[in-house]
RNA sequence: GGGAGUUUAGCUCAGUUGGUUUAGAGCACUUGCCUUACAAGCAAGGGGUCACUGGUUCAAAUCCUGUAACUCCCACCA
């Protein structure tokens, strides 16, 4: 049989993905055994897979395929978001490359057009994930805008109005002055930026002459006059916003603006005159500890306006353009007026000066151009103290443990200091707001239902009203769909207590990125107290940001973005997998050099190779005689192989228990390449052209049998094809087709870790080291490892080691025979293993200097290492303080040292003689 | 302004409640090898006053005080 002697994972992967997929191995059924369910953070249904699918995707894969194999009944959920905000910004970009503009549509038109938009684009972020190896249950693949979904958010809307958790109101609200929707406070970030902080005079309008300015001024009042009269100065980084200003406030406490007291100021430029009012909040410090106060659109200003009764002037519109409202500069942008303003302030001689400076501002999320701009207006809450008061036990009981564990610390602070949620949008894409509006006596009253019909009922019950009702044009926050996810996605909502809800809820784990703890995570808890009394998950797997090499952030305009489809095409998708998950400790960021690839493509290529020397061994037949001392080497070998197997085995399982799941494939990682294929497979390899005996064979295959399954939840391309491979060496053509077509590595049980046999494995490094010392000799002397060598133990007073693993040694040190001896050998190279003298006879004539040196060299590294050992021995407070258990260890150095230091000193004098 | 985190080999990171040889891994590096599975490989090897400082202790990478640098989150100083 002919095999290639590179793997090649193309045509593999694609075979086993559309294998698994026609087997339906993905999908699941509530059934008899314990579930495993996770769901997926659902990507914008029009988005593409970047680099962060590709990580979060992976470790829910891994644990999904882990779980699946250790018999329980994984369920992995996908799905899309639909992502209001961005998808309909990419449909009104696309709109109006068409020259069509949205207000010109009607919303039923508009819609049409964005359903037509996420079917083309939406789901082939779920492509994607499949050439990563994703085993979802495609069957129960879902969006947030589906049916069942929207059902749900509608009746949780209600749910939450009927309990009076949601409530409508005029509230100071942060609007994106672009998409022209009002957003949450979660959706502004704020980012430092260099600007000007401009300083204004406020002349004072009733105040022509002030009697006894000097002790005003000894009282430490700082009063500004000119020529035009007395002032005020205020400092301000938004100019613009003078045209709102109802009052300037100063400080009761300050000092130096005393004078100003019961004072009225007018407006520069606007020429309104406004009272100077006194409140505490304002910062003596900052500035002169003049403040301008415009109520509509700062929300310290408006909390000012409402304590002090002060009106509120909105000057801006919805699209930041100065209203009619003001008094100036009507229709201009906002930052263009800034600059007019501060030019024309400037000329009316009404700028005392302007400084640089810098602050910040916070700008949409979802539109990072866009500074938002403080809004008073109708919108859409929840009331959110109830469900902080819910979602904090669970975290701080730890009946959800988050990883890293740090994040317990900010979910903490953010319930403690929530704020209301406003969940309206004026956007139309999304949930529709299920409220109508009818007017009752001239009045507006608010009906909440389900849908129109129920509405309608409802209006006639409670105002007896059967007229024209208009329902709110608004859409709901993406979020508000989102946060029912692990409910909804069982139908818990709309159908509570049903088969499914009540098999797969909670889930087990959530795999997410840190940046939605608040949007997301805290939100799910709350839903799942609300409405399943239960936890939405047990454990929150955070991941980090994945960043460049260089540590930046990877984005579009940065272009340090790798595309992962082509990344998967070039190191196949088990080796970026891999590469993923080798730099992906939880929490900590993903510093991404797609070099790591390579080492998981190398790695693939590696166990391929292993399939490559095993398939290609002969099985010695029954007449054929396998010499009795090889057979036996290779059952040391074997029974080796198993005790180290069961060993890593163990700490496997630990890794996984805490999340550790870069360390848990770099385990496995060396298991396979360091002990199976460097040590193992060199151990009982046949010579060239001879065969193999049948225990060894098997033994052999069953053990890369179950390296396979370790590997497949990291890697579970490769390890289907060389299980498949496995599995049929030996067979005749029918009964392999039959396995190629029935059986797949995804459904076999996982290894776990049996009891092992420490002493076999400490007798194995000893080997191993024996055989390093052989081979660091040739190589230091320039002997071929072709040429035969024969090996000399010193071991003293008859101590001799368990020699078990002598044949090993012979076989991959190609040593002749090892005999043990007493004292020295003449003629020979000599190293030390532990405690152990080894001697090498040489045929070459020895370079005694060099030996000299190497063991001079050795012999100062003991001589150090003793002094250590004996500073701590000579302390009386050591050997009396410490545990009995630790000085027996120092004790035990001591005695090794010095029988060391006595060899090495014996073998210099030996060389000397 | 408040809080959290990080700092160990050239790079990315382990190092469990202080004690198992004067600190480990992977990658990278150096040397020698196209040895009949694999050069995407094999063998061997070099490399670190554990950020700095002071302390506690018989014993500190590990605990405590401070300092510095970087990162992140939260917050209404215009």
């Amino acid at each position: 049989m002919e095999i290639a002697s590179k793997y090649n994972p193309r045509a593999v992967e694609e075979k086993w993905y559309n294998f698994w997929l026609e087997k339906n191995l993905f999908h699941s059924e509530p059934d008899h055994r314990k579930p495993y369910t996770v769901v997926i953070p659902p990507p914008n249904v029009t988005g593409v897979l970047h680099m962060g699918h590709m990580l979060n995707n992976t470790i829910q894969d891994v644990l999904v395929r882990r779980a699946r194999m250790m018999g329980r009944n994984a369920c992995w959920v996908p799905g899309t978001d639909h992502a209001s905000i961005a998808t309909e910004a990419k449909v009104v970009k696309s709109l109006s490359e068409q020259g069509i503009k949205k207000h010109d549509l009607t919303r039923e038109q508009f819609l049409e057009h964005a359903w037509e938009w996420t079917h083309k684009h939406g789901g082939i972020i779920l492509q994607q994930l499949r050439k990563l190896g994703a085993s979802c249950d495609w069957d129960r693949t879902a969006f947030t805008m589906d049916a069942q979904r929207s059902e749900s958010v509608t009746r949780v809307f209600v749910d939450l109005y009927n309990k009076g958790l949601i409530y409508r109101g005029m509230r100071m609200i942060n609007w994106d002055p672009k998409a022209l929707t009002a957003l949450s406070s979660e959706e502004v970030e704020y980012r430092e930026e260099r600007s000007k902080l401009y300083y204004l005079k406020y002349y004072l309008d009733d105040l022509d002459d002030l009697k006894g300015i000097g002790d005003l001024e000894e009282q430490g009042n700082i009063i500004h006059h000119d020529e035009k009269g007395f002032y005020a100065v205020v400092a301000t980084t938004r100019p613009e916003t003078i045209m709102g200003d109802t009052a300037m406030c100063i400080n009761p406490k300050d000092s130096k603006n005393q004078w100003l007291r019961g004072h009225h100021v007018i407006v520069p430029l606007v020429g309104r005159v406004v009272p100077v009012i006194e409140d505490r909040y304002v910062d003596t410090e900052f500035g002169t500890g003049c403040l301008k106060v415009t109520p509509a659109h700062d929300v310290n200003d408006y909390n000012l306006g409402k304590t002090h009764g002060l009106e509120t002037i909105d000057i801006f519109n919805a699209d930041g353009t100065v209203s009619g409202q003001s008094p100036l500069y009507v229709g201009m942008d906002r930052f263009v007026c800034r600059k007019q303003i501060a030019k024309d302030l400037e000329a009316a001689g009404l700028m005392e000066k302007v400084e640089d400076y810098t602050n910040k501002v916070g700008y949409s999320q979802r539109n990072p151009d866009t500074a938002i701009e403080p809004r008073l207006s109708l919108q859409w809450f929840v009331s959110m103290q109830h469900f902080a008061d819910i979602a904090l036990p669970p975290v701080m009981e730890g009946r959800i443990k988050f990883y890293p564990e740090k994040y317990k610390n900010t979910y903490r602070q953010w319930l403690e200091n929530i704020q209301d949620w406003c969940i309206s949008r004026q956007l139309w894409w999304g949930h529709r707001i299920p409220a109508w509006y009818i007017e009752v006596d001239g009045k507006e009253e608010i009906v909440v239902a389900v849908n129109e019909e129920e509405a309608r009922r409802i209006a006639k019950e409670k105002y007896g009203y059967a007229g024209e009702m208009r329902q709110d044009e608004d859409a709901l926050d993406t979020w508000f769909s989102s946060w029912l996810w692990p409910i909804s996605l069982f139908d818990g909502i709309n159908n509570p207590g049903n088969k499914e809800i009540s098999y797969y809820y909670p889930t087990v784990d959530l795999i997410t990125a840190p940046d939605i703890i608040f949007f997301w995570v805290a939100r799910m808890i709350m839903a799942g107290e609300e409405y399943m009394h239960d936890v939405p998950f047990h454990n929150v797997y955070f991941t980090g940001v994945v960043r460049d090499k260089l540590g930046r952030k990877m984005s579009k305009s940065l272009g340090n973005s790798p595309d992962p489809i082509q990344l998967m095409e070039q190191y196949g998708a088990d080796g970026v997998r891999m590469g993923m998950l080798l730099t992906a400790p939880a929490g900590n960021d993903i510093l991404f050099d797609e070099k790591i690839c390579e080492q998981g493509r190398n790695f693939s290529n590696k166990l391929w190779n292993a399939l490559r020397l095993v398939s290609g061994w002969r099985v010695a037949s029954g007449e054929e005689a396998v010499d009795s001392s090889t057979s036996q080497a290779n059952e040391v070998a074997v029974q080796w192989m198993e005790q180290r197997m069961a060993q890593v085995l163990e700490g496997v399982e630990k890794d996984f228990e805490q999340y550790r799941l870069s360390e848990a494939l770099m385990s496995c990682y060396k298991l396979a390449w360091d002990d199976f294929c460097s040590w193992y497979l060199e151990m009982v390899k046949p010579a060239f052209g001879t065969p193999i005996d049948k225990d060894t064979f098997d033994a052999t295959v069953s053990i890369f049998n179950r390296l396979m399954l370790i590997l497949h939840p990291f890697m579970p391309f490769v390890t289907e094809e060389i299980w498949h491979a496995l599995q049929t060496i030996g067979k005749d053509d029918e009964a392999a087709a039959f396995i190629n077509a029935n059986y797949s590595i995804m459904n076999q049980h996982m290894p776990t870790s049996v009891f092992y046999d420490q002493r076999m494995l400490d007798d194995c490094d000893t080997a191993r080291e024996m055989i390093a010392g052989v081979r660091n000799l040739r190589n230091s002397r320039g002997i071929s490892p072709k040429e035969m060598l024969e090996l000399y133990v010193s071991c003293g007073e008859g101590k001799r080691t368990d020699s078990r693993f002598d044949p090993i040694v012979c076989k991959l040190s190609n040593v002749s025979r090892i005999a043990y001896i007493d004292g020295k050998m003449d003629g020979c190279v000599s190293f030390m293993v532990g405690t152990t003298e080894c001697f090498v006879p040489l045929k070459q004539n020895i370079d005694v200097d060099a030996e000299r040196k190497k063991l001079e060299d050795e012999l100062r590294y003991a001589e150090g290492f003793l002094a250590s050992v004996m500073k701590k021995l000579d302390n009386e407070k050591f050997v009396n303080g410490a545990p009995e258990k630790v000085v027996a260890l120092e004790r035990q150095k001591k005695a090794d040292a010095e029988q060391k230091i006595a060899a090495l000193r014996g073998q210099l004098e030996h060389l000397n003689s």
